[in-house]
DNA sequence: ATGAAAGCGCTAACAA
DNA sequence: TTGTTAGCGCTTTCAT
């Protein structure tokens, strides 16, 4: 039995020979045919074309990636979508991949352990670059993986500045915002509010995001001639945001501003100020947050919160990933976009 | 000069072959140490072994798809993931495939014209299935899609009960719940309330979830002596919904209870009955939602919602992926779970 | 248990 | 412009 025959037993799918058959031409040319700028005479490339549509032929994307050694795939490694921050960063990254005729291959959990089990994965399938789309991503988590000579390239955090946990500085991407300067701000804007105990919520600790925030914040206040008088952990999710909140808020000396590490926690600070201490926000207290998430702006809440430019940080990064995959000489850069401080009433004072 | 050398130019990824080499044994040797229950010596498994890991080998995954016609890669298309319903189902559908060994190429976008430009694509990387999460795909635009021979399960929307769009039957996986029921079980919980003046929220006027939510309520009111008295589209988002339902609670017989055909809807009824219309939910305008995603149950909104179980349907939904995967002679069904009515305070009177 | 050899479906370099 | 000829890196019979 020809090796032909066995295979068309489980309806073989078809192939460039198939075609190039029905056309009457080389295998080559149903190739050139579906290949940018090559040359092809219009008659062949109709009768390419024709044969093609006829038998439903649809090229082996897996193959052409093993030849040209470029699977036009890129991997994401996003933290939980459970965060509409990160939902939107994938959104936005994967529909602007899509423009560039790249594929995404995501991977999504949150621990750092999780990656030791994406990246292999990642590297088997040959993605030709790799995002991280993370609240909390350390930079020695990401530069673990710098030895496989595939770009990475990390949105939303960075290296803390001025702080290198490695000495030299690490081979991959980073887009993220002005965490500190837009957290001294914040602490202006309180001050000028007329608050007096100002406490700080924060987000998973090791993350450089929340390292940053805290750091602008208490450096804000200290100028004003204040201090940072609570703090307590809300790991950047509502939950544990509502723990912190109770607690922050059961103090003897009860503080009268909280600037949460994310809006998920100043959600939740709202919410239990309101519903357990029956506490008037923003007269009583006033709660600023931090991504300007669709919700912040909704009546309810009325979020103040510092928005991080999401649509032009992903840009910007696949922008940096394109120019690393394209040359490989090409250093991977540190990028901050600045944010911006967005008012509403969980600040404004009757 | 040999191709060998040409190519080491810039930097060969190392192949089995290398490994094959160090190791001092054949490239099969290679293969077989790397595939399951394949039948090595422990001696030569050893000396693979190291020598992979000493040149920092990784298997072309890639080239394993193309040969043993099953790529591995399982592909996603779904709506908006702004809809934090949909994002749930993301991350735990992918989560699930990643412990079944499986990869996930996805594609969001919400329009069926997206499809058009998905699903090619999806098939060029030789998916071994392709998954649908929206709430909004109908049954049509699944169909078109069944002549490619891979397997598709759509899940959160369904075929409209007892109407074929088609006449036969669609050979296409599906996992819903029980739309009509639940929501003439939302009819009757208002109508015990006491409520008088009945309307209802439409999602997208084509899906199936809508117009399945929307028969199964009208039915519900009917069946108790009552009628829906009012109905406005606000197309399953906020914005839409915030329209909506400024125009339900403008019209002259104020309706005291709406039904909305999703959470994103409901919040905004909320938002616009409390802010603009002063009103006071429940007592002046009952809201009941359907998915109940996460903020549904926040103290600020403490919104009546119809639970879906996600991580349930999800799992069914890969488990018949799984079998039809494996087993091409599965025929695809369609499948309903029963949901639940939460009810919280947007329903509760005082 | 192991190696040799024949592909998987496609692209690219080379002649013609 | 076209067809021919080598591969890309791996898996898998088939002998041994």
């Amino acid at each position: 039995m020809s090796k032909r025959q066995k295979t068309a037993i489980r309806s073989r799918r078809v192939t460039a020979v198939d075609v190039a058959h029905l056309a009457g031409v080389s295998r080559s040319a149903v190739s050139r045919t579906l290949t940018e700028g090559a040359s092809v005479s219009s008659e062949t490339r109709r009768k390419v074309l024709r044969a093609a549509e006829k038998l439903g032929y649809h090229r082996n994307a897996l193959v052409r990636g093993m030849i040209n050694q470029r699977s036009g795939i890129v991997g994401i490694v996003t933290g939980s979508l459970d965060n509409p921050f990160i939902a939107e960063g994938l959104e936005r990254l994967s529909l602007r991949l899509q423009q560039e005729g790249l594929k995404t291959l995501i991977y999504s959990g949150d621990a750092e352990s999780d990656l030791q089990v994406a990246l292999p994965s990642m590297i088997e399938y040959r993605v030709d670059g790799c995002f991280f789309l993370s609240n909390d991503l350390s930079p020695n988590a990401a530069a673990k993986y710098t030895k496989l000579d595939i770009p990475l390239v990390v949105v939303f955090n960075s290296n803390m500045r001025g702080i290198s946990d490695h000495g030299a500085d690490i081979p991959v991407g980073a887009v993220s915002v002005d965490n500190v300067e837009v957290s001294a701000r914040v602490a202006d804007l309180l001050v000028d509010n007329g608050r007096q105990r100002f406490a700080y919520m924060a987000g998973l600790p090791r993350a450089t995001t929340n390292r940053e925030r805290r750091r602008g914040f208490e450096e804000g206040l200290i100028a004003r001639g204040r201090k940072l008088d609570a703090l307590q952990v809300g790991n950047f999710n509502y939950e544990d945001g509502c723990i912190a909140a109770r607690k922050l808020l059961s103090q003897d000396e009860r503080p009268d501003a909280i600037y949460c590490a994310n809006d998920a926690m100043a959600l939740a600070a709202i919410d239990v100020a309101r519903s357990e201490f029956d506490l008037d926000v923003p007269n009583d207290l006033a709660i600023v947050g931090f991504d300007d998430i669709n919700i912040a702006s909704y009546p309810a809440y009325d979020l103040t919160s510092v928005r991080q430019p999401v649509e032009e940080m992903i840009n910007v990064a696949a922008d940096l990933m394109l120019r690393l995959i394209r040359d490989p000489a090409q250093r991977p850069m540190e990028i901050r976009l600045k944010s911006e401080l967005v008012q509403r009433a969980s600040t404004r004072r009757a």
